[in-house]
DNA sequence: TTCCATGTTCCGCA
DNA sequence: TTGCGGAACATGGA
């Protein structure tokens, strides 16, 4: 799931549960999820501290710690968070637990351990060393932007879309929508794409993910039209009705459909 | 048993 | 140097 919208919908989640409440413990389930600290230096750091708010940038998710410094979550394919009764079981392939005085517990969840937890003394230093380009809905990415990175790239505009160090939050569901959404197939060469294309991408880019953030993230909510509940076997394009193809597009599966998506 | 999966990083190639 | 594709990583579900 984690792609920008599911990231905002943890973002809101951890806002709307896990603020301003004392940490009483830490607890690793399995510490190779841990980035450039430990179990005992993470406890160390968060112990008597508490979240103080959030702040998003692409896929990643950044909390404030009150002691100073951030906690940085990233999910990989498979993370989610959890918030619960400390008493309560703790949700399967729960890696990292922060367990409040209050008796409530926020769990980091990841099955395949493809995530990263870890501590930050500055959230903008690690966007930086991190090469992470703009965040997908910053107000920066203007066609005319788009343009001017473009015109250097032969190659898909999927490909373009994903790249985390040009535009920071598109992973492979999100770049087949988008593109569904704007009638574009995924392989068009994104240098041969017009200031006009290149408009119409970007509002359909900020739709798509705005609309998908507003419900949650939760493909269950999407409007009719969107392809993201057809990506299967046999499945049909929401406006025609015709049966979407797949191709492999920087070695990720996509799903499109050869009428409604042309070439430019 | 084999293949595939919503992410990132590293390597080789043009 | 830059863009791009493929493999690797870890794990479980179909």
């Amino acid at each position: 799931m984690p792609e920008l919208p599911d990231v905002e919908a943890f973002k809101e989640y951890l806002d709307a549960t896990a603020l301003h409440q004392n940490i009483a413990r830490v607890r690793v389930d399995d510490d190779r999820i841990l980035s450039g600290t430990s179990a005992q230096a993470l406890g160390r750091r968060l112990k008597g501290s508490r979240l103080q708010g959030t702040r998003r940038h692409g896929k990643h998710l950044f909390a404030r710690i009150s002691g100073g410094g951030w906690l940085l979550l990233h999910f990989g394919m498979t993370g989610e968070l959890d918030y619960g009764e400390s008493n309560g079981g703790l949700p399967e392939y729960a890696r990292v637990v922060l367990e409040f005085e209050n008796g409530r517990r926020l769990a980091y969840i990841s099955r395949r351990m493809l995530g990263e937890v870890a501590v930050l003394n500055d959230a903008d230093a690690f966007i930086a060393e991190h090469d992470l380009g703009l965040d997908a809905l910053d107000d920066a990415i203007t066609p005319e932007w788009l343009q001017q990175q473009f015109a250097s790239r032969p190659g898909p505009v999927k490909t373009a879309l994903m790249d985390q160090s040009l535009i920071a939050g598109i992973g492979n569901v999100y770049s087949d929508e988008i593109l569904f959404q704007a009638g574009l197939h995924p392989k068009t060469r994104s240098n041969r794409l017009n200031h006009e294309d290149l408009a119409h991408l970007r509002r359909t880019m900020r739709r798509v993910l705005r609309t998908t953030a507003g419900h949650q993230a939760d493909p269950a909510q999407f409007p009719g039209s969107y392809l993201t509940t057809r990506r299967e076997k046999d499945g049909r394009c929401p406006k025609c009705g015709g049966a979407l193809k797949t191709d492999k597009v920087s070695g990720r599966t996509s799903y499109f459909c050869p009428k409604c998506q042309q070439k430019r």
